[in-house]
DNA sequence: TTGTAAGCGTTATCAC
DNA sequence: GTGATAACGCTTACAA
């Protein structure tokens, strides 16, 4: 196997290991009988460089560290794809390292990758609170993707969530409604208050009062967009629309809807938020807010790179792009 | 930050660089009073062990190469999340590579891992054929998960396609349907072919002719669902029931069914292969094959973690479970 | 341009 | 039990 070393190269080649060294990090110009001797030994005896060891002596691991959030959810995961993608094509591999969520378990994920001597770290969502990361990492290259806060140096690829709310609420609006119900997503998550937030400008720039009968807790799972729904109806408050937290949870609302013989776009309208893959072939198609969740976790990816580059960066907030499909119908005012 | 070794631990707690490694890794008994200081001053320093470095000298890198086929398909998303949530409850941490479905990059990303001596190695789908796989990966723990093949020495988690489509088609057939359309996978992918033969065997054990109009080429995607249903239509061929590849073409087929205005399930019924999340929030709920995705992962981590351990592990077959939901009706004979 | 040698921060093998 | 000391495989001054 890979037991070869870089001396067994220098061996072979006749030269010395640094010469090796040279050649197979292109560090220094090397005499060409010499480097090709070399190259002829590496190829010959399947020479592979022991990375482990050249970090160690190097001080760069040549790894980033992926904090994730396992929930499983679809943009979640289409972010980490974007910031493997990216990395792909460079010589930094990702490693993972999972928060769950939870403080505690995050804060544990980045010790184990900083143990590691990881290079820079990308935390995706996660819930440590701003000042406690900048300690903890210190002048660690780091980047945080999908959440947002004012916390000292730290780089935030996010989104605008109350903005995205808003324009999607200002749809229904433009179309005629004005019962409007709301399924939050999970309590105290920042994206969720956020466009509960943008909900409600949206009803406020427009004249409309918030009626809280018309808003239900969720927690972003379809489960909670059909209790929602069977909420609604079961206290006979009248609404022709609904915002639901995202795609997943206007999939609940919409079942729900149809267990209950209401049309969907006729009698009830419903936005999502996230665009996720399934949402085009919903039954109708569902009108939502695109998250560019995959450009997020590249951007993030490359931003890390620029930092570590010793290059500036700033945090950056993508906007998301309103798709309209059938889920939405015009009522008369 | 983290720059303190063993070393200044060592000076700090008046003892020896040996004693704080041993009281690090339990290695051998040391003096309860020696022990307390070596903790007081790791405690007092926040030293961090640098993996690297122990990797180096101990031959073990604690970690585990997963290489992905990055598609952003649910399921094999799920299969990583097992992987990972299972070595998260040990010391090993994942290291990711992308193999994008080709034969090249998969070869590539084993081997990026195999520079970084990962202890063991976790293949999640691939195109590489098993013999290389063995070649490559030597005496190096390897398992290979939702794949199946007899190569030499290869462990395999997978999952048995060709009787899950079986068990669906004859779910049909039993619900008096004889004209079944199916919408097969991508052209060559194992699965997809595994799956055609047993729509084809669950045909033949009840003397029902394969019919090649109904057979239609498809890729896992949504629109090659859709595509197959304007097809179908078009060419005027009657069915009944289709048979998607997955459950994304499920969505395809529903939807192309919907606005061609025939209704599902009392016109046409349709069954699915996966039971994504997404798959009982349609409308109607989808009738599918559920594979244990995530199980699928976790179970490839504890085998690989048996075969580090220097335990044997045998190739395990997942039988998936036939998902009843309302997407199939029964119709007169 | 090339070789020598001193690390990098641990673990492991010895004697004591 | 404990402490020197030699690896581990590579990078990198520093000389030559």
């Amino acid at each position: 196997m890979s037991k070869t070393t870089i001396q067994d190269i220098a061996r072979v080649a006749g030269v010395s290991k640094s010469t090796v060294s040279r050649v197979l990090n292109g560090t220094a110009a090397v005499n060409p009988e010499k480097k090709k001797a070399v190259l002829e030994a590496i190829d010959r005896l399947g020479f592979k460089p022991n990375l482990i060891a050249s970090s160690l002596a190097g001080g760069r691991s040549m790894t980033i560290g992926v904090v994730t959030q396992l929930i499983g959810s679809p943009f979640y995961d289409t972010i980490a794809q974007g910031v493997v993608a990216e990395l792909h094509e460079t010589d930094y591999s990702p490693i993972f390292a999972d928060g769950q969520w939870q403080a505690t378990e995050e804060l544990e994920a980045i010790q184990a990758l900083m143990g590691r001597r990881v290079d820079g770290l990308v935390l995706i969502g996660g819930s440590l609170p701003g000042d406690e990361i900048s300690d903890l990492c210190g002048d660690l290259p780091t980047v945080i993707v999908a959440r947002q806060f004012s916390g000292r140096g730290n780089i935030c690829i996010s989104m605008d969530n109350e903005l995205g709310s808003y324009q999607l609420t200002k749809h229904l609006i433009d179309k005629g409604h004005r019962k409007i119900a709301v399924v939050r997503g999970l309590e105290h998550h920042r994206d969720a208050t956020d466009r509960f937030d943008g909900y409600q400008r949206a009803l406020r720039d427009n004249g409309i009062g918030l009626d809280s009968r018309l808003v239900y807790q969720g927690d972003f799972s379809a489960e909670s967009g059909m209790a929602a729904v069977d909420n609604l109806l079961a206290e006979k408050v009248e609404f022709t629309a609904v915002v639901a937290a995202n795609d997943l949870t206007a999939f609940g609302v919409r079942l729900a809807l149809h267990h209950h013989n209401v049309a969907v776009p006729e009698q009830v309208s419903i936005v999502g938020f996230d665009d996720q893959l399934e949402t085009s072939f919903t039954i109708p198609p569902l009108t939502t807010l695109r998250q560019p969740a995959r450009e997020m976790g590249s951007q993030a990816s490359k931003a890390l790179l620029e930092m570590i580059a010793g290059n500036n960066f700033s945090s950056k907030v993508f906007q998301g792009e309103l798709v309209l499909r059938e889920s939405v119908a015009e009522i008369a005012r």
